[in-house]
DNA sequence: TTGAATTCTTAACCTAAATCAATATGCAAT
DNA sequence: ATTGCATATTGATTTAGGTTAAGAATTCAA
């Protein structure tokens, strides 16, 4: 357990590494994604204050996501054994975020997926990109461009 | 924590439901699944021998996912903050493959995610029809069905 | 402050997968 | 065996979202 500070576009955690840590976040914020087979960037998790960000691959492989800072962020480092005791309660919502969020890419298009995270994440959505929005919903931001047009023109 | 059997077909638990619970697979074959406002099936996961199934929502929400047995099933229900304390492991390995589940519908394509659920999964594969399997992987059975061919010509 | 670099938007076009529809195959229950 | 029903395949068509490209708007560094 030990303090971190990390300025924005600094990277946490590269994908590969082994023993990877969990991050608490205490001010700032984090996100985890992946790069695939195309050199192209999906954003896994957001992580503002409070939040706590990690890669969830098995400890004896390596890690698939990568970790840095979208803002100048102050956090801690903890193991990931340690976590699991420290905070059970944290660990179980972090499974209902992971759940819900299969349950979105599977059945709901670009659009509901869109109005979905304005809902759930109203505070996210003023501090990150549209890039960075559309990487998250599994869209490019031209399709999340062409979404917030129709939303519009329903209200 | 008590046995319980359930028969092919039958429903172990139904979306909306309150404390719901985690049930431990012993033989047989569950699975859990969300049906869309369209009342379209997702399958969310496969449990076969030794695996454990649960809607993950909050618990003090309700819940996502209907539960039932793809096989004449024998297994076991826990409540969940028992099997948070009994099984801590267990839960990290959860949260492992749901967070390739992720990984996989953001980034990879129909075929991609077909042949790599075919790696990961070859015992479920066998058991499964292949509507099941186009439900897990997010697509439509004909979709399915397709990239199968594509994949016989490619070996 | 100004230039360079991202980011955002818009448009035209393209492609993967969905939808719709028809047939074929398998399976369960009498 | 025969009926009925779900599953699987195949083809034609549609559609959501991707790709490419170009211009406008912001952000950032010097």
């Amino acid at each position: 357990m030990k303090k971190i500070s990390v300025k924005k576009g600094e990277i946490l955690q590269h994908k590969g590494e082994l023993n990877s840590k969990v991050y608490k976040v205490h001010s700032g914020l984090l996100r985890s994604y992946s790069i695939d087979e195309q050199g192209k960037e999906h954003i896994f998790l957001f992580a503002p204050e409070d939040w706590i960000i990690a890669d969830n691959s098995a400890k004896d492989v390596p890690s698939e996501l990568y970790i840095d800072a979208l803002e100048d962020t102050e956090c801690e480092a903890i193991n990931r054994d340690e976590d699991l005791v420290l905070e059970p309660l944290k660990l179980l919502k972090r499974m209902a975020v992971l759940q819900n969020r299969v349950i979105m890419l599977m059945s709901a298009s670009a659009i509901e997926r869109y109005n979905h995270f304005l809902k759930t994440y109203p505070h996210i959505v003023q501090r990150v990109s549209q890039k960075m929005i559309a990487s998250y919903l599994g869209i490019t931001p031209e399709a999340l461009s062409r979404v917030k047009k129709e939303s519009h023109g329903k209200r």
